[in-house]
DNA sequence: TCGGCATACTTAACGTTGTTAAGTTGAATT
DNA sequence: AATTCAACTTAACAACGTTAAGTATGCCGA
């Protein structure tokens, strides 16, 4: 009685041509110029088959942004194996962000900048995996007042200063890739 | 013969009626949740009359933003009176920028987030209003150097990170509001 | 004063959008 | 073999930005 399974597999496999069909859309000619109807036409099915695996076009602007969120945090987690020195963990996720913006810079445009627009409540939600990746960064900072290499500062300020930073820098670089960088 | 300017005042007047109607729409509700029969609804005209005084709904984003730009561009310039000391007229600047996004937070969004991402030529235009407020930026800075009060540096890049440090600030308070801000 | 012309505006329409409701089709179950 | 159910499509709706065509109003030279 495979046949279910079959089934449940081939639903999921749809949903994922259905989900990187929109994220190439999205990125490459911009998530409101995207109808359901040019998406639907990519993956060569009718544009009310999409309602069948979203809610709408925002749920698969979500989702789109929810898989590069995930990316994201497992190439940082890369970073964390080593727990010696919070402090240069700290450089260099702020270095491996911003080079995941540089290598995805549409994608990433999509998550940080697009998304935000469309989404009126616009703090983290519990749980998200954005929220994740905040918490990613706070259990550093943490580490490295723990361990006194900062002076005693509110984790969640720090963070969000901290978080600023890297994301004004990397959509510098994404817009002005040619940059006479002064490091 | 005052006929002929009473009509051109008429319709200069129209314009801006127009124009604030559509400011405070996109600032209540959203860009792309109004629509132009939104706005021809509040100033009671029927929606194609706002073709005869903007292009398209992307113009009339346009116009309300060059608006606010000017207006910032004001305010910034009250601040350049006093030309003894630069690093003093710097700090001031971005103070004031960071102070009137703000106090219009979300004409300060409009302008330097969404109307980006409605507009693919991204650069700067020549002779645009903000053009003429990264020159004011780029004026000060190149005073800086000159007095040797800031080191030899490029001052296009300087100017551009600057701006990426301040945009950063005031976008997060404004997004977080009720922030325990460390200064 | 009258006819023509320009100006300012409206009505109607087109093509496209996101989305929903109502079929259709074909395979699995009884 | 009849029925049920899942997956998908066709058709349609209201709203959108925008254009073309039409209408009224008031100014001009005769």
């Amino acid at each position: 009685m495979g046949v279910k399974e079959r089934r449940a597999r081939e639903k999921e496999q749809l949903r994922r041509r259905i989900l990187s069909a929109a994220r190439e859309l999205f990125v490459t000619e911009g998530y409101e110029s995207v109808s359901m109807r040019k998406i639907a036409d990519m993956i060569e099915y009718s544009p009310t088959t999409i309602y069948l695996y979203y809610k709408d076009k925002a749920d698969l602007l979500d989702s789109v942004c929810k898989e590069t969120l995930l990316h994201l945090l497992n190439t940082l987690d890369l970073l964390r194996k080593d727990k010696s020195d919070p402090v240069e963990t700290l450089r260099k996720s702020g270095k491996a962000y911003v080079e995941f913006g540089l290598k995805y810079p549409q994608d990433y445009k999509l998550t940080f900048v697009v998304r935000p627009q469309f989404q009126k409540g616009l703090g983290l939600q519990e749980g998200s995996v954005g929220e994740r990746v905040f918490s990613y960064l706070r259990t550093i900072v943490s580490e490295c007042i723990r361990q006194k290499k900062f002076r005693q500062v509110d984790v969640e300020t720090t963070g969000q200063v901290l978080w600023s930073a890297v994301h004004g820098v990397t959509l510098l670089l994404i817009d002005f890739p040619d940059f006479p960088w002064t490091e």
